[in-house]
DNA sequence: CTCCATCTGTAACAAATGTTACTGTAAAGC
DNA sequence: GCTTTACAGTAACATTTGTTACAGATGGAG
């Protein structure tokens, strides 16, 4: 677990801290597609993604989701942070995007590594830091691009996270990403593939 | 400035901390309306808020803007935190909402702190967790409500932090914060009239 | 193969928001 | 007082996005 630890994260974890993590942390597998965290749970665990990605929405009370952003290995979810510090219940989901390996760990250490390991603090600061603007970047998404826009650079992001021009969704999954209705996805891809930027088959695009 | 800080921060900062916020701090008043960060600036200073309010937008690359969230005494910015540990430039745009009491600490200090005091450190990480909190609001008006509600809630809003129920601004002002156009913000405000939500006067709302 | 569920394409329409243009009115400066 | 400027009201129209409804295509289960 060291190891993939030290290969994965590129802060820098001291060695006792290192070892704390092997001695406390569970190592977990979870297959593509799987709700890790639904809104109203307590959180009792701070995940350590190894390797996949995972897909953080947004929920509202009727249903109604929203693709936030996506964590990849080394990164960790700052909500969860969030939740675990001030003891309160999730307000998102989180579904592995593909699969994925992660390391568990108990939310009572988070506090005391906090104070016992300057690294650890860095990279807590750090994960903070980056999910800030993550979610300012989604913020200027929603706010200053259009749809078209918006589901292009969804694809990107796509094709990035899964390492492959390829994307198997459909596109009533994209609109429920974007929070918007199928028929508007299905008529800008249309768009899309017109202006050869993406080829369209059935359960599958192509990032031309 | 002691005094000033234990009145206005639930975070009981330590004897020791508070002396050294004493030696070290700058203590300023700023009058209303004054651009406290400017996007591209480097930051070299973290604000405390002793009395007042900040208005935090995000602008992009053309001029368009949007209002993320207000900052208000006992807080401070998580986007200079980030911005001092990362050494990054601004990517916001910081304006008093009404004259500001704030003490300034040198961004050195801040990892020192980090280190040394425990009080510091539960407060840097509660006001990342609260800002993170705000952004994701803030993700929920633009992407689940309409324009009338978002309407609403920013005049709420700004009764809250200004505590009255006169809103001294004007169409165009309500227009940039909300990214939308004054015509329309003028359209909304008069159906809210009709609805006897509130009074339009001259540079004035009344919200009943 | 046939049936059925799911996915996609498309049209026609409705609603929300954005744009342009013009008017009147209050306040500020002279 | 008069003139100028910023602010607000309104209409007419364009664009974007959302909704409903239906038809055709595909692939899996029996």
């Amino acid at each position: 677990m060291i190891q993939k630890i030290s290969d994965n994260y590129t802060t820098l974890f001291e060695e006792d801290l290192l070892k704390e993590i092997d001695l406390i942390g569970i190592y977990k597998e979870v297959s593509e597609g799987f709700e890790l965290i639904k809104p109203g749970n307590y959180i009792k665990f701070m995940p350590l993604i190894i390797r996949g990605a995972i897909k953080i929405l947004r929920g509202d009370n009727d249903g109604d989701e929203l693709l936030l952003y996506f964590l990849e290995k080394g990164d960790t979810c700052a909500m969860t942070l969030s939740c675990c510090l001030g003891h309160h219940k999730s307000e998102i989901k989180a579904i592995t995007e593909t699969d994925t390996e992660l390391i568990m760990i108990p939310v009572e250490k988070m506090e005391e590594w906090t104070t016992k390991y300057k690294s650890w603090r860095s990279f807590v600061f750090d994960s903070y830091h980056k999910r800030l603007i993550e979610a300012i970047e989604t913020i200027d998404s929603i706010a200053f691009l259009k749809m078209d826009d918006r589901l292009l650079k969804y694809l990107r992001d796509k094709t990035k996270i899964n390492n492959s021009k390829i994307i198997n969704t459909t596109h009533q999954q994209i609109a429920y990403d974007l929070h918007t209705s199928r028929v508007v996805i299905s008529r800008l891809l249309k768009k899309l593939e017109n202006n050869t930027i993406v080829k369209l088959n059935r359960n599958n695009i192509e990032l031309l």
